[in-house]
DNA sequence: CAGATTATTGACCGGACGGTCAAAGTCAGG
DNA sequence: CCTGACTTTGACCGTCCGGTCAATAATCTG
């Protein structure tokens, strides 16, 4: 692929760039880093091996592309808790777009989950230097709800990892789902009104 | 390895082949199956590669051994479930026991966590032929109590993901909740009252 | 201690994989 | 239609890795 410093990408590198990080996510998914090859992509692309090298310059291009990506619509739903909307609305409202996001975007949390339970190796950083500030403004804002009596007194952290945990189960263990429940289930469906019956009776302060 | 058809292991086959385990746990935990290599396994038990394929035939039955051992402790908690006890005294016991296997055995939790999200491969058809039946069963249990009235009524199954999840998460994710909580923080020891007042808050029938 | 069995390892094999390269194919503008 | 830039790929390279083997060391047994 030619310099590309100052211009934008062309419409053939566009359609294959996609192409490639959509085929990337697909594999990656299923098999961490390690656990997938460039000719896995390529074939899910669509195209040789060399090609997919010719639009990335590494396997770790690749990944790290479709990290970045990923990131900033994973943490999107977290980013619109309004401080100023109504306490209890906004945490069920979180809970229900977390929980769309898992129902929707399974490949994303599992690569997501991938890079987490490898250790982080590409994501470290930025955990401490974007995630961590980020939630920090939020637990202030769960901590003053907490404070005016609006939703009922708990960790505001471990409710944060409470919500995750509890959304992105049933797409990152989607296999061990299907296998207790059975045939027959639809477990996002089944699991809204859980989840929202559960964060209500916990949050909802007592008369 | 002679062949060992009818006898015992001898000494040194028992402490080099508990060895090999305990490093391939180490190992395979962080990694996965496709990104560890027998020479790292070999490494941490201190021996040579060779000689770990003389104690077990490949790299895969070393994976396999493994998983078997650790299905049996891993739901030995949820074995425990008494439907003569106290309802809500056993499933606040269920999730303490399951928050302490996930801080005391993270390695295992992880080597889990990486099968399951890789479609498990090996452990798919034990998730319906054993862990299936056992849930049904404790599902059951917990459709009694409901029905009795001792706890409130809720879906049994999801009750159960949502206490793997909230426990596991804190082994699985671990990087994750480090670097959002910061230093000064034992994950642990915040998330016991943290859940145990979910539960309780959920379980517990009105007034 | 002798002899047989068990334990250990250096050297090696074959295949898979990340990445390169040169040559061939395609496309846009004049 | 021609030219030059962009795109595509078959063939190839070096490395890593799972697994084998023969030769050596350690251990057990009579």
């Amino acid at each position: 692929m030619p310099d590309q410093a100052e211009t934008r990408f062309t419409r053939i590198q566009q359609k294959n760039r996609d192409a490639i990080l959509m085929a990337a996510l697909t594999v990656f998914s299923a098999g961490g880093f390690k656990g997938s090859t460039i000719d896995q992509i390529a074939e899910a692309a669509g195209m040789s091996k060399p090609n997919v090298l010719y639009y990335f310059t590494s396997k770790d291009e690749i990944y790290q592309t479709l990290l970045q990506q990923l990131l900033a619509t994973w943490l999107a739903p977290l980013r619109r808790l309004d401080p100023a909307g109504d306490p209890l609305n906004e945490l069920l409202e979180y809970v229900r777009a977390k929980l769309c996001m898992a129902r929707d975007f399974p490949h994303e949390s599992r690569l997501f989950a991938h890079e987490i339970l490898e250790g982080a190796p590409q994501l470290r950083d930025i955990l401490t230097t974007k995630l961590k500030p980020l939630i920090d403004a939020k637990v202030a804002i769960l901590n003053d709800w907490m404070n005016r009596g609006a939703i009922r007194r708990t960790d505001p952290h471990h409710l944060i990892f409470s919500i995750w945990a509890l959304t992105q189960h049933y797409a990152d263990f989607e296999t061990q789902v299907h296998a207790v429940l059975g045939p027959g289930h639809d477990p996002y469906a089944e699991a809204e009104p859980f989840l929202n019956n559960l964060y209500r009776r916990m949050l909802t302060v007592d008369p």
